[in-house]
Order: C-alpha cells, then sequence, then structure tokens
DNA sequence: GCCCAGGTATAAA
DNA sequence: TTTATACATGGG
C-alpha cells in the first residue's frame, strides 16, 4: 500500500481492491453521504471526507498518524482481498462473476454497538429510510464530545424511553432499540467477548435482544465484529442460494463466506436478471 | 391507493 | 417443529 502525505491529507497512490463506491453502498453501512463527489461520514467519533483523485484515494484534511490509527483499520486496508477474492472467485462461476463486477468492496470495521443498532432498525424496511432513521438517531442524540453527529452511545440511549425516541420515525423498532442500548449498556451483552466466541454462541448470545433474530445477528457478527465467516441470509441471498447454490449452504465458501455474500449480494442488486 | 422493504415476535397449525 | 400474520413508516 503506497502512501503519499500532503499538508491537509494523505492520499493512497492507486490501492488494489479498494471502491469507495463499491464500499459504502454494498449495503453493509448507512451513515457516509456523497456531496459533491466526495463521501463525508463519521465513525469512532471522528469525521472524515474521502473522495476519489484518479486512481488515488485521498483522505481529506488528516494526519498520517490518524490515518494509521483510525482508517487503514475501519476500511480493512491491511486485509489481502486479493487473495480472498481469488479464493472465492475458485468455487463457482457466478462468485467470479460478482468478484469481477465489485472487486473494491471492503468489508468495514465499523463499531460493533452501531452495526447492532443500525441493522435492528434495518428490518423490514428500505435502504433510504434506514440511512434516514440512522441520521435522525445522530442528529438528535448524539453524545459526542466534540459536537458533530456520531452514532449515538448505548449508555445514551439506554437512558431514553421508546417515547423520546419517536422523533427518528423507527416505529416498531425502537422498543428493539432501548431493549438493544439496555442489555449493552448494563453489561448484560458485551460485544467484546461475543466476539471471541464460536459463531453459534456469539449469535444466540445476540439473539437475547429483542428485535435480533438470525439475519441481524448475523450481521452484527460481520460488520460489527468481522468475523468474515458470518453469512447474512436475506431474500435477496435466499433468491441466489436457492438458484446457484440449491441444497448447499454457506460454509462451501470456507472462512470467508460472509465477504462472498457482500459480492453477491452487491452483484445481484444491481443485476437482478440473472435471478430470472 | 398499492406494494414492499438487507426480519422478527407471536400465535396457530 | 413449521407456517402464517402483524408490525410502523414511508419510498417508489
Amino acid at each position: 500500500m503506497k502512501i503519499q502525505v500532503f499538508e491537509n491529507g494523505v492520499k493512497l497512490l492507486n490501492p488494489e481492491n479498494f471502491s469507495l463506491e463499491q464500499t459504502f453502498e454494498c449495503g453493509q453501512c448507512f451513515k457516509w453521504q456523497k456531496q459533491d463527489g466526495k463521501y463525508k461520514g463519521i465513525a469512532f467519533n471522528k469525521e472524515l471526507v474521502v473522495y476519489n483523485s484518479g486512481n488515488d484515494i485521498i483522505f481529506e484534511n488528516i494526519s498520517l498518524n490518524e490515518f494509521d490509527s483510525i482508517w487503514a483499520d475501519y476500511f480493512d486496508l491491511n486485509t489481502d482481498y486479493s487473495r480472498i477474492i481469488k479464493h472465492l472467485s475458485n468455487i463457482n462461476p457466478i462468485l467470479k462473476q460478482a468478484t469481477d463486477e465489485c472487486p473494491g468492496i471492503r468489508i468495514l470495521r465499523q463499531d460493533p454497538w452501531e452495526a447492532l443498532c443500525s441493522f435492528i432498525i434495518s428490518q423490514n424496511n428500505n435502504i433510504p429510510r434506514i440511512k434516514k432513521i440512522i441520521n435522525l438517531l445522530c442528529q438528535n442524540f448524539s453524545d459526542s464530545p466534540n459536537n458533530i453527529k456520531s452514532f449515538p452511545s448505548a449508555d445514551t440511549i439506554a437512558k431514553l424511553s421508546e417515547q423520546d425516541l419517536s422523533p427518528i420515525r423507527a416505529g416498531f423498532r425502537a422498543k428493539y432499540i432501548i431493549d438493544a442500548a439496555e442489555k449493552v449498556s448494563k453489561g448484560i451483552i458485551n460485544l467484546e467477548s461475543i466476539a471471541t466466541m464460536p459463531i453459534e454462541e456469539a449469535k444466540n448470545n445476540l439473539m437475547q435482544i429483542k428485535g435480533v433474530g438470525p439475519k441481524v445477528a448475523d450481521c452484527v457478527m460481520l460488520y460489527g465484529l468481522h468475523n468474515l465467516s458470518a453469512f447474512p441470509i436475506d431474500v435477496w441471498m435466499k433468491k441466489i442460494m436457492d438458484k446457484f447454490f440449491k441444497g448447499q449452504n454457506p460454509s462451501i465458501f470456507g472462512p470467508y463466506a460472509g465477504v462472498a455474500q457482500q459480492y453477491l449480494y452487491h452483484y445481484i442488486r444491481s443485476h437482478p436478471e440473472v435471478l430470472i
């Protein structure tokens, strides 16, 4: 990974297997917004503007230290995705097509609580409205010390009532958000320790939270706890499995099932005709 | 107006 | 154990 440091930022020179568009628009995160061709977002209480410049990617107005300590990790830039892609594309022709189409997806290392809360909100919902609700949650309840609209902590949400949450228009999910926040805040659910458990045990723990079923639990494992074998199955993935992997289960993708799932999901959403 | 959305809780079979 | 229905809200 070649890096150039400017007076006002860090530039990644022609990075391999890293596309902002594919990474942000593949349905794994909901808080990054495109403005004037640049992506603006917040993670771990830091604001970032990041954008393409030719084949390079510019991280605006940050130090090398911040890049190394926060963003290289967040974007999973120290993982060799070319190896994962090579492995996956040998498994099945549709996976090869998917990786050829969107080889720049990175599985972000999101904050575990943010991922949990976000995917509770995602249930029976569409992506534009998921984004809207999460944005309202941050606008209304962010507890950042720096006056930025970061994702509110579980402790902050745990102090709220279902009625307090009414401005975010989450509907029936509000009670689930509160329950998750209370369990995390009280330590009944410890996301750090869940990260070290075998995946089935981890999912069973997460499913103690109201509104968390197998799909949301897999999303938390994959996007929040970076367990790359977690395989969230939604309506699209169900169709894909039925058509291309009939009778098989996600274990055929080995330890990278979750990455496979992300390539397939992104690919099939832009080519739904493949399923016909 | 109508159908549906990166599902889950609950009740009924 | 499997299958059916309600759920809040608003995008398309």
